[in-house]
DNA sequence: CCGGCACGTTGATTCAGGTTAAGATTTCAG
DNA sequence: CTGAAATCTTAACCTGAATCAACGTGCCGG
């Protein structure tokens, strides 16, 4: 946890998002950056709270949720080297629709709505690695919702599993069952039926 | 549809985006857009093949739906002043997964991947309306994809009326209920439901 | 004017998943 | 070690929407 340099990780990310940025640039952007750690259970977004900073996670795990008439909807789950933010109220400046929550104690790097827009200003590539982050965002995003449209429950159970291979060691399986769209008792009806019919296991726990 | 400077709308909805951009830019931009005219019932873009092109609805009408078991599901209309597009093949640069599909005769302004490409190198401008446009994509996806998660068909259905009120006179109801995620059966029956109940009918034909 | 087609409605049946409830199992603090 | 809380499973019952099918109604071309 003791890190070299706290903000290696999002270098490298940077640097391979775009591998033209210069190091002055990358000096500029490093002063507004901050290193902020929380304890699982904490909430980095709320409903109806103004989300004001990106955060990208160093180490931890998140959840996005929506409530629901008072039920919690997992949207996705989020660990190391990806953004944890309401995106949404960050750019819209208007409060969160979700709740972003840290299932484990995490550590993040992020940067202010303001800040943001003054490096914007400041550092020509910045917009470009903005402009490119969005586009991620918004494939991501795009991704989510044709699964949710074209595949069956179980397709998308063996997605989030093939492409988060950690996610059953470290999230109870009542949040796997929210995200993909049912009951926990729905989700371990499916799971039985399924092992009934394979001699081995497909579903592991 | 004759109209004076075939690049007006394009040019007042970047300007409102981004007030500071110089004519000079504009002028670069102008040369490498062109102007496609389509007929009611052909593809932008359709389902395995790259959408090489980012579009801008001069006037005309467009639905995207994706083919679930040989079924359209409808994820969104177009008209006027909207981009039209799989924006998700166009930046990935893989085949497509949606259809979009022109309901009226209408006319686009285009760019293909590679002038655009050029563009954000020329003009640096050019980035950060890119930037602006791929957070505006990621809002529209993010209203949607929330309120498919919180609203009723009943509230969806009343937001996408207000939001687009010339909706029911130019799209079929089956197409309606299709973006609704039901079939024109359940939809016919929830309007009928409704109707009953108050004796001024809310949901219009 | 007629026949066909696209669109909308209505009814009967079916089914996946929600709800409720009760146990079984695990986890963890004290 | 022990008991409470959290999690997972199973079963019985209920519900909303899909499916299948039949039937209007309006529109268009010949």
């Amino acid at each position: 946890m003791t890190d070299v340099y706290k903000f290696e990780k999002l270098k490298t990310y940077f640097s391979r998002l775009l591998p033209t940025m210069t190091e002055e640039s990358w000096k500029i952007t490093e002063n507004i950056l901050s290193v902020r750690t929380f304890k699982k259970g904490e909430f980095i977004a709320r409903g109806g709270v103004l989300c004001d900073h990106v955060s990208f996670l160093n180490y931890g795990l998140a959840r996005v949720y929506y409530l629901v008439d008072g039920k919690e909807k997992i949207v996705s789950f989020c660990n190391e080297l990806n953004y944890i933010c309401d995106y949404e109220s960050f750019l819209s400046r208007r409060p969160a629709h979700s709740y972003v929550q840290l299932l484990e104690d995490t550590e993040v790097v992020d940067i202010s709505y303001k800040d943001l827009q003054m490096l914007y200003q400041v550092v020509p590539e910045a917009n470009i690695l903005g402009r490119i982050i969005a586009e991620q965002l918004f494939l991501e995003m795009c991704n989510g919702t044709r699964a949710e449209v074209k595949d069956t429950i179980l397709e998308r159970y063996s997605k989030l599993i093939s492409e988060q291979p950690w996610l059953p060691q470290r999230v109870p399986q009542y949040m796997i069952a929210s995200y993909l769209g049912i009951t926990p008792e729905a989700f371990s009806r499916i799971k039985s039926r399924v092992n009934k019919q394979k001699e081995v296991p497909v579903m592991v726990d």
